[in-house]
DNA sequence: GTTAGTTTGAAACCATTGTTTCAAACACAT
DNA sequence: ATGTGTTTGAAACAATGGTTTCAAACTAAC
């Protein structure tokens, strides 16, 4: 029971620090343990001392970032539960970039969740069930609000539905996963109201694209119609 | 001058199969030389001799597919050039979801080109000027003709035209990126009108947000960016 | 058949990287 | 101060993967 005091916290922080940077940067697999271990000015023995090994580091960060991000960035970004579905909408949406092409420690959870989409990891199975699934349950409930879709019995979002989600999701994503190409395509310095830029076009873009989904097919409970 | 006859056509012509499935799969950096070598039914010896090294063999992967990619799946999809714009925008995105969710050598192009958008190779330096930018001033000017937008002079699109083009293409891609993702979240058997039901979606949508969009901040000099 | 150039197969080489090991350094209770 | 359990540092190990090498196999011309 000796030797818990400072400094072994201090490694352990250091290297979760370290793993958090460098994982949201590169994903798992391109991560090295020995990159990470140089940033947090450590090395190998620590990681398998205080994390058993890679998978084990990386499932340490992915769950207490995942904790964190949903108090500091909750889908609903605070909202009240009266609050339009266009309100909501927006607050998703702002809340998904924050995580995404946010800085430092509260935006790991949404990079590290771009990773696993992109290339999943193996690293953590639950990812899929305990991080992904709900955000999309969450968005495809918004969606539901705005084209008066009657919640599926089954659980089973109907693919109108889904295919929405899906086009809000992968729009907010982009910009994420495809940083390197926007950076060579069109260099801008930074920017610290980009994201509300951002946020803004991805609303706007999706609630017109949700009203023109809903005119062209209303939905059978009598929806709106143009 | 000798033996310049059938097998060695074979040798390679199967290494860039293989290579190409590959590649188009894994993307380069996951993918190995021993992979392709096993599929191709050779050895290390023969990459080293057709290619020169994995860098050699992308990239000639990649310019043959380029190549195919335009002569099969042409952005217009061989529209005439009357076609409202509409229909060249739905031409447009069906033909980027062909090549990113089709089977086979007509399809390589445009995951590798997902791949890189995500993690550059550096394998390829022109990729960003040559494969991606076309791509991108091609949407735009679709774009611009239905916001009734002037074409910038100096070659830089409207903040709106770029956020918009990126909103369409990040939805298509994210079809491709996150299919691990779709089939764990909603698994569906092999349906060959996939492709067009998700053109469909995309299409409605994305001319939804355009109108949304023109209407929030109306015709020339666009409307709300800093 | 011989010969010269081409192509392939097998092995080795070398750098990278995850993992393990173990002794030294350390912290703390006694 | 001593002893005990904890933590760290350095090295070694094993597996993977890109690259190189070179002799054997092959092809075509003579």
């Amino acid at each position: 029971m000796a030797g818990s005091s400072k400094n072994r916290e201090d490694t352990k922080t250091r290297l979760m620090e370290a793993a958090g940077e460098v994982f949201a940067q590169y994903g798992y697999r391109a991560s090295t343990v020995r990159q990470i271990c140089q940033r947090a000015r450590t090395n190998l023995g620590s990681v398998n001392y205080h994390f058993r090994d890679k998978k084990g580091l990386y499932a340490a960060i992915f769950g207490q970032s995942l904790k964190l991000a949903l108090t500091r960035y909750p889908p609903d970004l605070g909202l009240t539960d009266r609050a339009t579905p266009e309100e909501k909408l927006r607050a998703y949406i702002h809340s998904l970039l924050l995580r995404l092409m946010g800085e430092g420690l509260p935006a790991w959870h949404g990079k590290l969740l771009a990773q696993e989409i992109a290339e999943p990891s193996g690293a953590i199975d639950e990812v899929m069930e305990y991080s992904i699934r709900p955000l999309y349950t969450y968005l495809a409930a918004i969606v539901r609000e705005m084209t008066n879709e009657e919640k599926p019995a089954g659980g089973e979002e109907s693919d109108r539905t889904f295919l929405t989600a899906f086009s809000i999701v992968g729009q907010c994503l982009h910009h994420h996963i495809g940083r390197h190409m926007i950076e060579a395509l069109r260099p801008r310095g930074f920017d610290p109201t980009r994201i509300e830029q951002i946020t803004d076009h991805i609303t706007c873009f999706s609630l017109g694209g949700i009203r023109a989904l809903t005119a062209q097919a209303p939905s059978e409970q009598g929806g709106l119609n143009s």
